[in-house]
DNA sequence: CGTGTACTATTGAGTACGCAACCAACTCTA
DNA sequence: TAGAGTTGGTTGCGTACTCAATAGTACACG
């Protein structure tokens, strides 16, 4: 008589991609406002400025932060319209390949990150370390690092 | 001599936060292309027929709806938009509030989620489980449940 | 060499959202 | 009963993204 779905009990992996998306939502509205109004940066901003910083020569070829970043190429080409007409990023050629345009971080991105980086990262900190552990925030990590391309480009700085 | 942003061990915080954004991502896009293709659905869509069908007798006040799905209520008052033109989602006044609408569960709506359940469902069990073990599920589900806002509307169908 | 296939990047069109502004209705105070 | 403040909901506008189509380049293989 009953609606199966209404009545039956929440299947986990359910619950955990709704709480995954929750999580996700709340988190970036939270981190976002701040980080827009002190720097101009949006969180994909921040993101690829991070990423390019953490690649060798401070740069990469668009495709490959599209995938780090999990846009498409198209997402990439509009993200860095911005950051190079705000003369963090430039587009750097590749001798051996001339379908491949390098983002390649300038000194003012590079400039632009540190600036940014200790207030965002702190409002990271404090939000996170509000809610959770040492523990939970490496044993999250951990597991969602488990789905596919989230790791992509962890080039992990862990010291040996 | 060395930035210290690019040397620097990557702070826990900061690591499960980026790990959050890429689950999501990765998870929503592999996600919504097989239900908007085999239902017309998004995945807001989709949760939000969820949501309604856990409340009591299908209806919920738009507000509380918004805050359920992380949205703001702009977002909701388009979401819905949607699908009542669809059928799915009826205006329903509120007797004792009248600025209040609720947001109404038609038969329609229940049938539609009945019918992109199934297979909506399996396809988020199929990519979870492949990677998590239950364990896994729980523990995520759980941490992740601390965040503000998480787990509002989970009516968590648990027996008593 | 020329031709077909795959890949990189960009563009046009469309979509889903947030923010700010707004109106209407409620509540509280007096 | 009037006025002030709060809450629920919608709209205009801007933005960040996706998808589909396109052009240029690379690299087979005949």
């Amino acid at each position: 008589m009953t609606q199966t779905l209404t009545e039956q009990a929440i299947e986990p992996a359910v619950r955990a991609w709704t709480r995954l998306l929750r999580a996700s939502a709340s988190t970036t509205r939270l981190l976002s406002a701040d980080l827009q109004e002190a720097h101009g940066l949006t969180i994909n901003d921040f993101e690829a400025l991070l990423v390019l910083s953490h690649a060798e020569d401070g740069r990469l070829k668009r495709v490959d932060l599209a995938r780090n970043l999990m846009l498409t190429p198209s997402g990439i080409t509009r993200l860095l319209r911005g950051l190079e007409d705000a003369g963090l990023v430039e587009r750097a050629a590749c001798a051996s390949d001339l379908r491949v345009t390098y983002a390649q971080l300038t000194d003012a991105g590079r400039e632009k990150l540190e600036a940014a980086s200790s207030a965002h990262i702190a409002s990271i900190r404090a939000l996170f370390e509000q809610h959770f552990t040492a523990e939970e925030l490496d044993t999250v990590a951990g597991i969602l690092g488990k789905l596919p391309g989230v790791t992509d480009g962890d080039d992990s700085c862990s010291p040996g």
